[in-house]
DNA sequence: ATGCCTTCTTGAAGAAGA
């Protein structure tokens, strides 16, 4: 089985894109992020014609997150369970589907904006809320795995440069402790493979030429339990979705399961 | 070529992204 995580950044503006690269790549599955789009608004007969099934969380003008699975959909869940809430209002960031025998979040955690900001106050909260639900879907034998885009880079050797992010989200210390207490529930981080370069960043800004100086950032990450992590024979970013006209700023990772 | 930011909402310019 293969599975796959992309934030693709507007579906709808994405979708030439998004159709083109299920029918070159073939997912079973794939975790879909930010589509800036309302759940009435998905291209679900558009992905039909390739024969996904769509589960969709999306709430207009920003977030969003789906399923996509030609293994079935089932068990669905449509937002973070007692998650909290930014402005008022719960956003579209997380949903959750069993497809094809292995369980799967497809999750946008808030970017934060700058330490200190609500916003930053709010992802650590989010963070909180997305480790108490794995708790309780990580236990047992069933192949289980949070992907997409965690606004997080683990480490200093998922930023190209440390000391440009000095003082700024997505690296602080308390976001990485938040992916450590996650994966401390029993999860570990599902390392995919470069194809280019020595190490697998998922994204690279669109400006100032990042993506031809490969200055990226591993933040879009599979999270998996121990039977997902014992089924990956493979995973990588694929890195040819990120060329060219009409990209996303993210790049897929896909991981293949001998499932 | 990998190529100097893109998207949404709106109807000009601002907000958000990370």
């Amino acid at each position: 089985m293969r599975i796959a995580t992309w934030n693709v950044n507007s579906v709808g503006a994405r979708l030439p894109r998004l159709l083109e690269w299920l029918e070159s790549s073939g997912p079973d599955v794939i975790c879909l992020q930010e589509l800036k789009c309302s759940a009435e608004a998905f291209p679900s007969a558009e992905v039909k014609a390739l024969g996904y099934e769509s589960l969709v969380n999306g709430d207009g003008r920003w977030n969003g997150v789906a399923v996509l699975s030609r293994v079935g959909l089932a068990d669905t869940v449509i937002g973070l369970p007692e998650g909290p809430a930014y402005d008022g209002g719960q956003e579209s960031r997380a949903a959750a589907a069993t497809c094809g025998g292995v369980r799967v979040w497809s999750v946008y955690v808030p970017n934060g904006r700058e330490v200190g900001h609500p916003h930053y106050d709010y992802k650590l909260q989010w963070l909180e809320a997305l480790r108490r639900t794995a708790r309780h879907e990580v236990s047992g034998d069933l192949p289980f795995a949070i992907l997409g885009d965690y606004n997080i880079a683990p480490t200093d050797e998922d930023v190209y440069d440390r000391s440009v992010f000095e003082g700024s989200t997505h690296v602080t210390e308390p976001e990485r402790a938040a992916l450590k207490a996650l994966r401390q529930e029993g999860l570990s981080d599902v390392m995919p493979r470069a194809l280019k370069y020595d190490h697998p960043y998922t994204y690279w800004d669109y400006r100032q030429l990042c993506f031809p100086k490969n200055r990226g950032m591993r933040i879009d990450l599979v999270y998996g339990n121990a039977p997902f992590a014992a089924a990956v024979k493979d995973s990588y970013v694929d890195r040819e979705a990120r060329k060219g006209k009409g990209a996303s700023d993210h790049a897929p990772v896909v991981v293949d399961l001998d499932i």
